[in-house]
Formats: C-alpha cells, sequence, structure tokens
DNA sequence: AATTAATTACCGAACGTTTGGTATATTTGA
DNA sequence: TCAAATATACCAAACGTTCGGTAATTAATT
C-alpha cells in the first residue's frame, strides 16, 4: 500500500492555519490543497465529503488539544492547583502564539460554520469550561462559583483574541492572561 | 431626480442583519440584493466599488451608533457616572438584542475583512475604549487605571457574544453585562 | 400649462472568474 | 499484481461585477 505523502496531523495543521488566516467561507479548497502538499482532488481522497469533513476534521483535532493541554492538566489532582494553573496558562499562550493565532472555535462558528459544526464547537467549549470549574472547585469555590469563573475565563480568552486581533496588539490577550489567573489567586 | 425605493439607513440596516448571519464573505451580492430590496446591479448603482463599499459604508454606520449610544451617553458630564453606565448598558444591551446579534466590528474582521477594514474596526474600536476611559476617570480611576477597564469592557463584551452565540445561550452576554457594571460599582 | 431635456434610480442579462466537486488515469509500495 | 495514494483534466453552479437600457422625477423653455 502506498504510503501517505502527508501525515494526518501536518495535513490538519496545515488546514488549520488556513482556517485561520481566511476563515472557513473565505478558505477556498484551492487555498486549502495549496497549504496542504496535496492538489484538490488529492484531499477529496483524505476527505471524501470535502470542506465540511476538512471542517469538522480540524474541530476533532482541536478538540483533541483542549482535552490534552487544558482539561487533563486541570484534572489531575496529583499536582497543586497552583502549578496546574500556571501549566495552563502556558499551555494557552503556546496554543495562540501569545495571541497571534485565532481561536479556530471563533473562526468556525462564523458564517455557515455555526450550522455546520455547531455542536462539535459547544462540544469543545464545553470541555474548556468543565475543565475550568474542576479548578475553581480545587481552589475553594462552590460548584456554581467555579462554573461561573470557567466561563468567565473562556469569555476572557475569546475576547481578548478577538480585541488582540482587531487592534493588531498583543496586549489585551497577555492581560487577560493575567485577569484569567487573578480569577483564581489573590 | 427620481426618489430611492430604499432609504440609505435601511438599506445599511437590511446589509446589516445579512452580514450578521452569514459574515463578509458568506454574504453573497444575492443575499444581500435580496435582503435590500433592491436587485443585485442596483446595489451597485448605491455602491459603486461593489462589496468592499457596502462593508465600508456598514462600518462607517456602525461607527456612527457607537459614537451616539456609547462615546456621547459617556462623555455627557451633566449627567452623574452611574446613570450615563446605566444608560449606556441599556444601549448596549439593546444593540446586541440581548445577546442575539453578533458584533459587526468582530465579524467584519474575520476573513478577508481585517485586510479590508482594519482601520475603519479599529477606529471604532478606539472610540469604544475612549469612551469608556473617560467614564472611569470620573469613577476616580488613574488615566492607566481607567484605560485598562476600557479594555476590559471590550474584551468582556466581545467574549461574551462568541461565547453566546457558540453556545446558543444568552446567559453568558447577560453575565458580562453584570461584571462590566461592576468593573466600575462596587 | 405643456413639452422637452437632463438627471437619477433601477433592473435583466450577460461577463469572466472562481467555486466546490468528479471522472479518469498514473504512480507507488507491499 | 493489486490496492491505496496522488494527480490531471474537467464540470456545473455560483461568484462579484459590468452593461445597455428603462422608469421616474425635476428643471428649463416655450
Amino acid at each position: 500500500m502506498r504510503p501517505q505523502k502527508v501525515a494526518d496531523h501536518v495535513l490538519l495543521e496545515n488546514m488549520i492555519s488556513v482556517f485561520r488566516f481566511n476563515g472557513y467561507e473565505g478558505a477556498s479548497l484551492n487555498d486549502l490543497a495549496n497549504a496542504s502538499g496535496l492538489k484538490k482532488a488529492s484531499l477529496y481522497h483524505r476527505f471524501p465529503n470535502g470542506k465540511k469533513e476538512i471542517g469538522s476534521a480540524v474541530l476533532a483535532y482541536i478538540t483533541e488539544g483542549i482535552t490534552n493541554n487544558i482539561y487533563q492538566v486541570l484534572a489531575d489532582k496529583n499536582v497543586s492547583a497552583d502549578i496546574r494553573l500556571n501549566t495552563v496558562l502556558e499551555n494557552i499562550n503556546e496554543v495562540y502564539d501569545g495571541g497571534k493565532n485565532s481561536c479556530i472555535l471563533r473562526v468556525l462558528s462564523m458564517d455557515s460554520g455555526l450550522e455546520l459544526f455547531g455542536d462539535q464547537i459547544k462540544f469543545s467549549m464545553n470541555i474548556w469550561i468543565d475543565a475550568f470549574t474542576l479548578l475553581g472547585i480545587d481552589f475553594g469555590s462552590t460548584k456554581k462559583e467555579a462554573k461561573s469563573k470557567a466561563n468567565k475565563s473562556l469569555v476572557l480568552i475569546q475576547g481578548s483574541l478577538v480585541v488582540t486581533k482587531a487592534m493588531s496588539s498583543l496586549i489585551p490577550f497577555q492581560e487577560a492572561l493575567k485577569d484569567l489567573r487573578n480569577l483564581y489567586i489573590e
């Protein structure tokens, strides 16, 4: 059996950067093919259902990332809550490249994206919220308080990424990371 | 001179709802024409430079709204800071229809929008920030503190609108309005 | 008061281009 | 030699845009 020219995860990473830059509607199959290193028709071999399946696969990949880099870190009771929080803040900073990267969940929830991927996006965001809710409880909050803080954490990151991109300044994102920390510490 | 079938502001309001729903790339000229009550070719009479000019006109219209409903309210020293804040919160709630409406500034800063409209979007957001900075100073903050709070207000609203839309729940937006109020009161 | 000229608003039909998607052929490694 | 992976060539439909021409109104001339 002939080997793949481009590995799955490489393919997905390349797609992600196209979606980040052009949005879902704005990303044409030619854009995606060019970025992937494969030809357009070959993308249909890897993703038989076309652009929708690419978007869906990207979201599944991102969901895996959120699970590994956020949920599993925050749910690990072997580590102190302080350190878990710091680790996750570092991971968030890394994933969004200090604020330079847009959030794929937001990008794919624009245009026709919400209709196509709404469930997957909700699912991913709920993992984020569940993760930070666990953290809040370990920091001594009631479940209700913890859930409220978790929602705030999501709002902070999403909002700061919007403002950071629109204002061409990384400061809002960096400030949001501090604010997110202050939600739990002090 | 033959009268216009559809008044400018009606035209723009209709365009806005199309952009809100479909994004910039996702909004086709057919969509825009259908929503406007004019035919596609007639849109080119009203906006000779096509889709770009429509986006630009929409942003100019939104900027006017921000100036009237937010900046002018918050800059009016004849009214107590408390009341100004409440008025603006009501206006924000109204403009975004309790969270149901996406923010056009965010919608048009996606896809190719940032490239086309970046300056206008930055300009609008700066009006928001300037307005809330004035408020913060009147609430007793230093200029630096006031500016930081103003940025937070923008992040809160943008983020909560993203989360509200993605999660199909108006709660994040409503919570953000409360959080925004608490930035200044208490 | 009537007619004509000028101006503006609008629209059906078509433009070239790009879109997402396929049918068919070739390459490649087991 | 067989099956999976990739590539070339192609397509109908939709895209943003343009054009020739018509409808509706005002201004000017008689």
